[in-house]
DNA sequence: GAGACTTCATGCCTGCACAGATTGGCGTCA
DNA sequence: TGACGCCAATCTGTGCAGGCATGAAGTCTC
């Protein structure tokens, strides 16, 4: 309950320029801060250094700290993707990852079946099962956790670093998903046979199998969830130089 | 010249850490760095929020600010990348953006071949034809930074934000790789036709031919660069959950 | 229009009170 | 004697208040 006030001032900023309560370009002043958060001047300027290092705010002598345009938020910060898969950016969130996950998962197949240490292939071949199991018995909450899970260790048997670490992220698009209600009643038995085929072939060490099984998987989650994302427009952002 | 005690605190900790100067598990008291770089107290303080945000230290009552273990560091934050390229875990970082671009830099032709605005594939167009012809007359600086333009172009094009944003450490990436001379004399003539088959198909709204033309840049990258990374070990963390 | 001056918000410093986690001592009980 | 549990001292980050320094913007003068 009691969360320090530096987390609620990170929260309160953040939250207000990721929803578009306070928009881009426009200043506002640590006092202003001070006095509406009812805190200390430390705890502001703490914050604002943490949102300045997600790229949300600029602070600068005699102007005060300016909010960026959206294309210098950095999309990979934790705090970021959370903000805006719960503010009305959640659409073209969820494109965002989904098509990074079209992106990845499937070469982290691949590298799992070349890579991966025997006992995350086990754990794979168990998670599999229990997927199947639940996915059966139309248990959708266990299923929820067992997917999440079985597609985090895919990501980290890849012995990639940076997907490893799309897992949480990606864990939340999940959890999204199944809260907009886009996932199937019962897990189609096609699915819950190509997570059999992923944990398979990388048990096999078959890359070439293990990204073919994780491609049809991803091809079946954008079908499911393309309706939530298919009338938000795209940004075209000039890229800095 | 005079850049500010919050940079210089963030980075003499930051790359500390990353480097492996301060181990993980390692506590550091905030006394002892306002001792050791001569700053304040609340420079200090607040450069540890910012390196607690990347998930580099995690700060306690009565124990200090404890160095994370190597997993919790964001992989994606701009800071950390930088000090991971500067550092012994530099081959490790190239291979895992490497692995990371031959994942998504296919998949964002093909979303830029489906979406990308006339603008994105005139200027496409024109960088494709003075790559070519800088590779001709083997102006290497000249083909660098053209390069990374034009991937960085790719990446906006497709419209999706966290791909968009990836332009930045792929193209440290690549200035990187030519710093290390993995970079062929002559840029090869297949490269450069691979380059205008990219900026061809996208124009022409062609996302398959996109995609596999950036598929057979991406095989030849890998094929360059591999050595930096073959002896590199891998890291398996268990996910978190 | 170029340069000097004023203004004002952040940058940086310091002293103080508080909160919470660790540690060690103390007493109790087996 | 030794193990356990409780409690207080201690240590360090958290938060507060106020001060001076700095430098970017805007203004005024020539």
């Amino acid at each position: 309950m009691p969360t320090s006030l530096h987390q609620q001032a990170v929260d309160h900023l953040g939250s207000r320029i990721i929803d578009g309560s306070v928009l881009p370009g426009e200043v506002v002043l640590a006092s202003e801060l001070e006095d509406e958060l009812g805190f200390s001047r430390s705890v502001i300027r703490e914050a604002v250094r943490v949102l300045a290092s997600a790229g949300l705010v600029v602070s600068t002598k005699r102007v005060g700290i300016k909010v960026q345009p959206a294309e210098h938020w950095n999309p990979f910060d934790p705090l970021v993707i959370r903000w805006r898969l719960a503010s009305e950016g959640q659409g073209a969130q969820l494109r965002s990852l989904t098509e990074l996950r079209v992106a990845v998962e499937p070469m982290a197949a691949e590298l799992a079946a070349e890579h991966a240490p025997a006992e995350f292939c086990a754990e794979l071949l168990n998670l599999a099962a229990r997927m199947r199991h639940a996915g059966r018995e139309g248990d959708l909450d266990s299923f929820l956790e067992l997917d999440i899970r079985f597609h985090a260790l895919v990501l980290a048997a890849s012995g990639n670093e940076m997907f490893a670490n799309l897992a949480h992220p990606i864990g939340e698009t999940l959890r999204g998903r199944t809260e907009l209600g886009l996932m199937p009643e019962h897990p189609h038995e096609e699915a819950l046979a190509w997570h059999q085929g992923v944990a398979d072939a990388i048990s096999a060490h078959d890359p070439k199998r293990a990204r073919e099984s994780m491609e049809l998987i991803m091809r079946r989650t954008v079908q499911e969830i393309y309706e939530v994302w298919a009338h938000k427009p795209r940004l075209f952002p000039r890229p800095v130089r």
